[in-house]
DNA sequence: CAGACAAATGGTAGCGCTACCATGCAAGGG
DNA sequence: CCCTTGCATGGTAGCGCTACCATTTGTCTG
């Protein structure tokens, strides 16, 4: 009664198996799993009894070569620990948790050449939809964006020149909202602390500049950056540079919240007080700044949303409804907090 | 002269064009490709010349179909967010950059369901090599594994009994280990605080019960859960719960370094002494605990390793040579710091 | 120098699935 | 009553690649 298993298939159901159990076609097998409404009732309900007493799941491999579309998401992101990220990728994977649909990340290291790499790769595979963190792709990345032949959604920022889609907001905005309420709030002295510098943090500083100068406050001096990873560590360390280059500092605007929490745990350490003697603004708002103390002002970034509205718009062209916007702006919001309320 | 290309095929080049136009036979390419050793050297660099000019990339569909293999690495979190498995991810990403070997990541959400449902999805790709975080696998689960066909690695914790190999620590030992030292440290009323509560949690439960228990100081007042995800607002909260349950608490032992800091915070804003009154230990060891101020004790967890182990003992498994120890505890060190030093 | 053997290359036949094109049949139109 | 139309189903032919089994050539052994 063995059946005559072939070589290489490790023994697992195919779709000719359930074909033969359910007394119809592979065809049809393959149908009443995709397309559910061109099967009558009757066979449906015979091929579903033949796919569970079998365990057959379809094999994707095949099902991506015979249609020539894999039912992955490709997506790449610069870093996997960066909690922005971690939260984006969060959003999409509970996006698709109930579609066919796999997820493939891919991690540029904030290397626009392995962005390149990895398109090529994730191209090879056909995938359903790509999902790119940043509008500052290369030129052979663009191309290889544009030929990939699905739909494509650039997030993390908006910019006027999508490739295809784009879920964000402005990150230089966000920079001049967060220096205009340390302005408001009566600070001057005003510096901007920033690691990696990658392009977001790049706009946040224009952001930031752009405040300083409609002010009559801007300053080179003023500006401490380092394109070393941020970590809280960092944040302390830079403070402390900031400080000794400008001893008359009355206020920070950080690149982000590791950064504004490591200037925090500096000032306690060095009994600067908080707000009254500096006055601190993060970028991103996670959790800990409105726990800590005194609680830290900073822009909320809505991370998750990003991830879920690229998939939603993504999920729509591809079932060849298009949004009509093909910019979305989820902008952000300042979080007035005790570390600016002097 | 156009090629009478297929229908489907988006019209890329395959391994018969590059073949064509190296004038060998498709399966010298794909052996060159894949075994070099295995072609001469002069048709080696025949096709690889015809790869570059036709910009041939092989499709990882049609080879995993015919090789019934996927070059993937499956690999399965609880949690995308938490930093902890961000930094495993990141070793297992960092580990495979080089290699043929693409990532597919699940996130179960601490869900036993959802993690038999993802194993089933992965096991229909035959991956190369699965990796999944713990070991209290549902026997469903267990079963998946041990029929993948494939090395597994279960990762974060070590347990006498592997459906493959194992990398990680003993929560259990690292929880003792804590509380010994605030014990050590002269602490008596030391409470447990934890969120989650994921099996990992509860063995550092169980190594504080046991060093309490040791010292005759046991009292399960002193303990304060909950199922809720983990959060510094939370730790802040538990904190504040715990104190009022058991006014007397001198020390607490957190599941880890977010529960920590939202209870550093709490003693900043309740004006309470660390270390004199309150004394502080968290787990993992994330970057901020040695920034903050006081800078806080913690078990320190060797996250990244755990990852780049896992696939050096994977990809060792894939090429034939199993590790000798299948079992590899890769320990925690002990971090003192301020918040205990008194 | 025949025979054995290894190394280099190629042909053929799938891997498991779906696109494409029948086929059969019932319902509707002239 | 024939012809169209549409629906449900099935057969066939690949998708692009590699496992398996030749075949060819060169090298070594006795």
């Amino acid at each position: 009664m063995t059946k005559p298993r072939s070589r290489r298939g490790g023994g697992r159901p195919t779709i000719a198996d359930v074909a033969r159990k359910a007394g119809v076609g592979a065809i049809t097998v393959s149908r009443a799993l995709r397309e559910p409404g061109r099967v009558s009732e009757d066979l449906r309900r015979q091929i579903q009894a033949a796919v569970d007493e079998l365990g057959y799941v379809p094999d994707p491999n095949a099902r991506a070569l015979a249609s020539a579309r894999a039912e992955v998401f490709g997506v790449l992101v610069p870093s996997l620990t960066n909690n922005v990220f971690a939260e984006v990728v969060r959003g999409i994977y509970d996006s698709l948790s109930d579609s066919p649909f796999r997820i493939q990340i891919g991690n540029t290291h904030y290397s626009g050449l392995e962005e390149e790499r990895l398109l090529q790769v994730f191209g090879s595979q056909r995938p359903a939809a790509l999902i790119v963190a940043g509008i500052d792709q290369t030129p052979r990345a663009r191309r290889l964006l544009e030929n990939a032949g699905c739909p494509v959604v650039q997030v993390m920022e908006t910019g006027p020149d999508p490739v295809d889609m784009m879920v964000g907001f402005s990150h230089l905005d966000g920079g001049r909202t967060a220096t205009e309420h340390l302005l408001q709030a009566g600070y001057r002295r005003i510096g901007f602390i920033g690691a990696r510098m990658d392009p977001r943090s790049q706009r946040r500083l224009a952001g930031y500049r752009a405040a300083m100068e409609a002010a009559g406050l801007f300053d080179p001096r003023l500006i401490t950056t380092t394109p070393v990873p941020s970590s809280v560590t960092l944040g302390r360390e830079l403070f402390r540079d900031a400080l000794a280059k400008m001893p008359t500092l009355d206020g920070v605007f950080c690149n982000n919240d590791d950064i504004a929490l490591g200037v925090l745990f500096e000032c306690h350490r060095a009994s600067i007080d908080v707000p009254k003697q500096i006055g601190i603004v993060g970028f991103n708002d996670l959790d800990m700044m409105h726990v800590s103390f005194p609680s830290i002002t900073s822009v909320r970034t809505h991370r998750y949303e990003i991830g879920t509205r690229a998939v939603a718009m993504a999920l729509a062209a591809i079932a060849g409804n298009p949004p009509e916007q093909r910019i979305v702006d989820l902008g952000f919001e300042l979080m007035r907090r005790e570390s600016t309320a002097r």
